[in-house]
DNA sequence: CGCTCGATTGATAGTGATCAATCCGAGTGG
DNA sequence: CCACTCGGATTGATCACTATCAATCGAGCG
């Protein structure tokens, strides 16, 4: 919660697919979620996208080390969401020891979830990738069964190391399995044991 | 440099492939390499290894967000390590201003780099990663063209999210192109550009 | 000397990318 | 209102890349 920490403008509106900052530019501001959902990715010289992260309310974006993004910020659906500039959350975490834990201990959380992703990416199967990548959304939209996903299958799969085609077959595949049904971009866990065995990344 | 942060015990020596701590331990202390060369790794439940790092002479490790490690460390060959308690660093970033603004951009570094790695899991070809990878140690090991890789093809392999056959195939192809040369684990790097062109995932 | 481990190379199989066609829903303009 | 279009999703066919299985070779070591 940004607002904790520092002064945050008002939210902005945002509809799906604007971009709220692009690769390169001055990274002076520090971004959280109100609703809606954000994307940051990365594109390569060949034209390859990455996508980094998906961020729902709550999430904190856009803090990098340099004075540049790496990546771009877009909306994948409308969305609200508040800024602050990052001199002002730099000296409020000089100032106050509370402010400076809870940065801290966020930083460590991200860094921890990335090398998560970077084990997802590294050994799974497209079908555990997509077994995985749908128990950490229905965790992160606080869905217990049934959940609407905001972004396309080509974001999926850039998030995911994939094609599209491939997420889709891998979609299927957990269909035919019973372990899941989809009806458009909305889906319903139907086993969740079943999922679970399928992501056995986690030590 | 933890030194300038935090009081450190001095440096302990290990042996190749002495385990630093395991998975699952406490995560107490912070470690620097004084010199020689340590790992991070994951095991998955299904026996998977997952190299999340390599760290040399300089490089810190060993900071987790939970009390435990979610990675085990080992050192890649003899080594000496420096480590201090978790709680001192804390403590002095709280309390100077400097320690906490050295820390601070380093989390956000680290964070960037694993950013980085995630973009050469997701989307490059084996050649392409093993081409990164020599570029990435030779600048950390501060080489201009010949140095010695200290870890195996399994390690390299674990790192990079292929089979260890498969790292071979690549350093042949490297080597067929005429762009490297090799002897055992010692790398000379003839064409710089040549590798750079295949390194094509950076922005 | 024989052992084991790491590296390399070959042969084969499997997984996912790519090319291609179709289908569907939403928005658009006649 | 309906034909039209367009982007996303799905499925099929094929191909490329990498994993896997297997054999060999060499170095280090008891």
């Amino acid at each position: 919660m940004l607002a904790r920490m520092a002064p945050v403008s008002p939210p902005a509106a945002f509809a799906g697919g604007d971009t709220i900052y692009a690769q390169e530019d001055a990274a002076d501001f520090i971004y959280e979620v109100i609703e809606g959902m954000v994307r940051t990715a990365r594109l390569g010289m060949d034209g390859r996208r990455i996508v980094h992260g998906f961020f729902v309310a709550g999430d904190i974006f856009g803090l990098e080390p340099n004075g540049a993004h790496s990546c771009s910020a877009e909306t994948v659906c409308a969305a609200r969401i508040a800024s602050c500039e990052r001199s002002q959350i730099e000296r409020r975490a000089m100032a106050d020891r509370a402010v400076a834990t809870e940065f801290w201990s966020w930083l460590l959380k991200s860094a921890e979830q990335a090398g998560a992703h970077m084990c997802l990416l590294a050994r799974a199967t497209a079908v555990e990738k997509i077994a995985h990548f749908l128990l950490e959304m229905a965790e992160r939209m606080s869905a217990n069964r049934r959940f609407a996903l905001p972004m396309s299958r080509y974001d999926i799969a850039d998030y995911l190391g994939l094609s599209s085609e491939t997420v889709s077959r891998a979609f299927t595949a957990l269909r035919d399995r019973q372990l899941i049904a989809t009806e458009g971009r909305s889906v319903t866990i139907l086993k969740l044991e079943g999922l679970r065995r399928l992501d056995g990344l986690a030590a």
